[in-house]
DNA sequence: GAATGGTTTTAGGGTTGTCTAAAAATATAT
DNA sequence: ATATATTTTTAGACAACCCTAAAACCATTC
């Protein structure tokens, strides 16, 4: 049974999520940019990752993901998001606040304990930023999103998901009153900066720029 | 800020522990047994908590735990206690199940996260074991307890805790019928062995060896 | 007070994970 | 196709933690 170290979850994790993102290999520099850490530091890491075959590395080429070493990473993934939903649904925590802890608590590891969590969050399918929480078997029900500067004029749709889940983001997005479930409809696209103006839940409007609608995931 | 790594954590929680017990200075003969490690390791250790101040260092004679490393420890001490409690009052874990989790569980760093925990359970004073839990302040309201071989025939009293928290003992305890709670009187010891034979909540007897009994502490 | 036995520390080494600086490989632009 | 820029890897070092083997120390006993 391949056993992985905590950082070794943490790299695989980030390697998923980025190859989902652009489903090519994924770049040293990129994993370096997710990790905070240093270029060197992930050729090192890879090559580990390499020998123990949860990831493919072919040197200066960048890297893809195994079976196997998706298994890791959705196990991580799904702890982090029930972590998440716990800290939430029964302790009070704000969706700007949650992330940092469960990044500690993923790697937990005993199996029991998510099974019961899992139990007594009642099976949730969705984290608080939206995100798809994978079943036991690494099956992760994935609801086809589009982010919201994507959209044209007269498009509707609802907030889904987030993609930045930095505190700074979500407080902002408490303040102007975005949150996952809101219907929206674009009103107005501006072309020189890509900036929109939206309606939500057909109640009040909202200026947001380019960049902040890049985070916000919508399902139509 | 001192900060320590979860190695350093576990130490101090060892050692706050054992100079409860004996009440003098620590051995690294003791620690290295306690931390399952070899004598080398635990110098090593004592040489860096010495230099961040949490213990007092005399090679060759021991250890004290400073003002400073009893407040980390008992920090330590309560997060363990404190997921003892979730898991069992919220998870359904059994009492013998959850130590090897909270030995994980209780590195996590975030503040926030044991006031909000510890309000969702209710702010409870001992945990599964019967052990009392530190307040948020480190102060610990400690009962007065006694060792079961350590009373005589004719004492009465209530168990209150268990000293060994291994899944063997406490399974045997579920098996025989000694729960945290339980009043019991000491109806005949055995010269020979150390045995006891006890009366259990006046509806039966329980005979056991000295080693059992000295691992259940009774208030009187 | 010297020998002995047990305890503790030191010496030296291995693993994991990080870093900086330099070298090597690849990608791009003319 | 060659020069230049960018990316990636390697080399060498360091911190944390653990180990085994050997040396140093302490407490007893004769
Ligand atoms: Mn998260
Ligand atoms: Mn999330
Ligand atoms: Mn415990
Ligand atoms: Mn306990």
């Amino acid at each position: 049974m391949t056993n992985l170290t905590y950082a070794e979850e943490n790299y695989l994790k980030a390697i998923y999520q980025l190859s989902e993102e652009g489903k090519k290999g994924v770049s040293t520099n990129d994993i370096a940019a997710e990790m905070k850490t240093k270029p060197a530091s992930v050729s090192d890491m890879l090559r580990k990752l390499g020998e123990k075959e949860v990831i493919e590395y072919r040197k200066y080429y960048g890297v893809h993901i195994t079976e196997e070493g998706k298994k890791f990473a959705l196990r991580t993934i799904r702890k982090h998001h029930l972590w998440e939903v716990f800290l939430v649904d029964k302790l009070k925590f704000s969706w700007d606040e949650v992330n940092a802890v469960a990044d500690e608590l993923q790697h937990i590891k005993s199996k029991i304990l998510i099974q019961r969590l899992d139990e007594y969050l009642g099976f949730p399918k969705f984290d608080p930023h939206g995100d798809p929480i994978p079943d036991e078997y690494g099956d992760v029900r994935a609801r086809p999103r589009l982010p919201l500067n994507e959209l044209s004029i007269l498009d509707t749709g609802q907030i889904v998901a987030v993609k930045d889940n930095s505190s700074a983001f979500l407080k902002y997005l408490d303040k102007v009153g975005a949150y996952i479930g809101a219907r929206i409809k674009v009103l107005e696209k501006v072309e020189f900066d890509g900036s929109i103006e939206i309606m939500v839940d057909n109640k009040k409007t909202l200026f947001m720029s380019k960049e902040v609608a890049a985070n916000i995931l919508i399902m139509q």
